[in-house]
DNA sequence: TTGACAAAGTAAACAATGTTTACAAAATGA
DNA sequence: TCATTTTGTAAACATTGTTTACTTTGTCAA
């Protein structure tokens, strides 16, 4: 326990103290708010400091939301309990929805803007990522429960693809529109239920041929 | 037809000239690609002539979208002509899918950014908006459908906005997440069509009960 | 103790952005 | 012809992310 392992644990303060500065203001006022210089006068430190931590903003913000992303994959694996693959699918449709819910700015953030980009990547780069977690575990539920001959759509990434899109789509709409003023929003939970129910129940339901 | 038509004429021509050099690098390259220096390089003008045609950026942008806000309105407007309501819901989720994917970046701005401040602003300022027509548009479609007694979901606004969010859905994901490599992407009309199908059919179907 | 060295930090600058100020040129019309 | 308005520009400002060049500070072997 000699004065270099002190530095070291100096330099991880000052980089939670980093992190902790920018959640506040990525939270609070968004992605274009935390700008370099408002994190480095949170901390009074000059700006230049962060990036003896950082590499830059976006590297940055990934270790921001890291923490959040392994919330989100251990919200959608908790709902493994669930036996019934059909419902196993409206559970994870309801984990999703209140991630999103309760983490906007966060979730803006992974799917509503563009990707990072993936050329040239190969699978280490994403395997482990809970967004790929995720994918896969609804998939895997919903094959599930094609197996059981309980969905008319058989394809199965066509299914979970329609599911995500599904919820996805309250919740982004709600972040981007909920406060535009000619809609009379219903409250968001119930929006999000009605969209599990009908998506499951169409999932579901015979198919209607003559259209 | 003095020296002033001229000069409107001229004015008007430069406007123009404007809208079409900031048109050209949106629509390649989306929001941030428009730089009030990368428009003034492309029409040969200093920066500071745009100003005199546009008050900011963002008024730039909105003008720039309103051409191809009237044909959103007017593709939703067309499938009018769809008499029976539930096919005419169909109709509408497909011409809603179409505007967006052939559109991106408008779609983008419109849908899934911030929504400009309506707060203070009375009717008159978002009326005859195509949005709100689209929505209006939608909701009434939705109604006519209850009427005839051929929806489980009795409540339109909540219908209406599951439709909507549905679509939305696979449009916002397709346009955020398209290059993910983790997701075996099914086409993406293949998705509309199958979100759309899905929705209406658990709209249709009989509720479950007992969930 | 001291002096070399590495780590940590800073001030100032750079480049790109939207936007404005202060000025020049040109067309217009009395 | 000449004052006025319109149209345009160059240069600057403020804000961003980021880097360069420098200083300070702590560590440790000689």
């Amino acid at each position: 326990m000699g004065p270099i392992n002190r530095r070291e644990r100096e330099k991880e303060a000052l980089r939670i103290q980093i992190l902790d500065a920018a959640r506040y203001l990525f939270a609070r006022d968004g992605y274009d708010a935390v700008t370099m210089r408002a994190i480095a006068e949170r901390i009074e430190y000059s700006p230049r400091t962060i990036y003896l931590h950082f590499h830059d903003k976006e590297d940055l913000v990934r270790e921001l939301c890291r923490h959040d992303f392994q919330a989100f994959g251990s919200d959608m694996a908790k709902t493994a309990k669930v036996k019934d693959p059909v419902e196993r699918i409206k559970a994870i449709g309801l984990a999703y929805a209140k991630f999103g819910t309760e983490n906007r700015n966060h979730y803006r953030l992974m799917f509503m803007s563009d990707s990072p980009d993936y050329e040239g990547k190969g699978e280490e780069d994403w395997k482990g990522n809970p967004e790929v977690d995720a994918y896969a575990f609804l998939l895997g539920t919903v094959q599930e429960a094609i197996a059981t001959d309980r969905l008319t759509v058989t394809d199965a990434e066509m299914a979970a693809q329609t599911l995500w899109a599904g919820v996805h789509g309250v919740i982004a709409l709600d972040i981007a529109k909920c406060n535009d003023p000619w809609v009379k929003w219903r409250p968001l939970a119930k929006r999000v239920k009605t969209m599990v129910d009908v998506l499951v129940d169409g999932l579901l339901a015979p198919e209607k041929k003559g259209h």
